[in-house]
DNA sequence: GGCGGCATCTGAACGTTGTCAAGATGATCT
DNA sequence: AGATCATCTTGACAACGTTCAGATGCCGCC
């Protein structure tokens, strides 16, 4: 646990705080939940005073912010993973979204935490939708190279959202017991995300499938 | 503030508490959010001691459950009224979507509620996918009548899970300041949940469309 | 090289919360 | 009428988020 890059702000008292409070607060948050992170006890892991958060967070929800947004980036290394994969156009469509869920899987309480954060604010992370290389265009350019009009602005749009949708759904709702006897009898959890996932694929109306 | 229908177990010492205090809690949740909801000022909301609540719940969480189940049945009622309105099958399976999307954009805190709950138990209450009069099995019999092969029981179920996701995901997403471009060209929001949406119609593999 | 200033951290405190145990209250049943 | 038991209150506890006055140690400036 020594992440060595500095280029940070300023290690002052503590070496770099701020930092030291992040990692603490994803650990607790992945252990315990996030209804159990509770700022004192982020500071007791860090081995500070229960104020001490105060000059670097304004508030909790601050400090939530900021696990959000390293969950964020965790997610964007997996998505980028799935993109690059070996398989036709079509299944990649599926296979991203397949990604996405077991990030989901992986990091329910992280993923949890990135969602209430963004719902709070009615926001995305810019990172996530706007620039180029965004999680969000990778899926638009995905559903592009697996057939879908791309003159049709409004309408990739609206197919890139609903798979986006789809997709946060489910990642929501997979560990839902109801599921258990048809998981089962597909063999198995992956293949039942495929075979949600597998309607996303002709999402976009002009896909081959 | 005297609802006089008096049917459930026993009026003892304060008339129906356990009614007076889940209808509070819906009050104090749709107004301040989940968030602000504590189980003191609910108790105070209804004239009872703090302690009060712990006779009819064992926990705040038992008293949320009740909250989102009374969610449960709102929505019910608006899916009811999507599922008879007079449209063609394959229509109908999207404004399925959108009823449930725009219950969740009316009562947004108490459908957060109702999610957060089912998710620490990984359930959805039994009365919304089980039985047969459930909302689960009322998209289920869309699909079908919209033309999904009905004899193919694994994909019909995984396609009525798709709908789902989505409808779910969109209803988490709607809100983003993201979509609001699109949602002004396309000339208003329930034109965004039906562009959205259509692609849902499209789920089940045999739909025409 | 000392000094002032400032970012950083501590300590103690306030109000609020969820929860519990012990006692008061009053409806119901024999 | 008196016992019983569910119901409600009182009072308390630990934990929480947040604030504020003060201690601590790093920085640049003279």
């Amino acid at each position: 646990m020594k992440e060595s890059e500095a280029a940070d702000p300023r290690p002052y008292h503590h070496g770099d705080l701020r930092r030291a409070l992040v990692e603490a607060a994803v650990r607790l948050v992945e252990a315990d939940g996030p209804g159990a992170m509770s700022l004192r006890a982020v500071a007791r892991e860090a081995g500070v005073s229960p104020a001490a958060p105060y000059h670097h967070f304004k508030d909790k929800s601050e400090l939530l912010d900021a696990v959000a947004h390293e969950g964020w980036e965790k997610l964007d290394l997996a998505f980028q993973a799935a993109r690059d994969a070996q398989t036709s156009p079509p299944d990649r469509v599926r296979e991203l979204g397949v990604a996405y869920v077991r990030f989901a899987i992986a990091h329910p309480a992280l993923y949890r935490v990135m969602y209430d954060c963004s719902r709070d604010k009615a926001d995305m992370p810019a990172h996530v939708h706007e620039n180029e290389e965004s999680a969000y265009r990778r899926v638009r350019d995905v559903l592009v190279s697996a057939g879908a009009d791309p003159t049709d602005e409004v309408g990739l749009e609206l197919a890139t959202i609903a798979c986006w949708c789809a997709a946060h759904g489910l990642a929501e709702m997979t560990s839902f017991k109801q599921f258990n006897a048809l998981k089962a009898e597909l063999g198995g959890e992956d293949a039942f995300l495929r075979g949600v996932l597998g309607h996303v694929g002709v999402f976009a109306k002009g896909l081959q499938r």
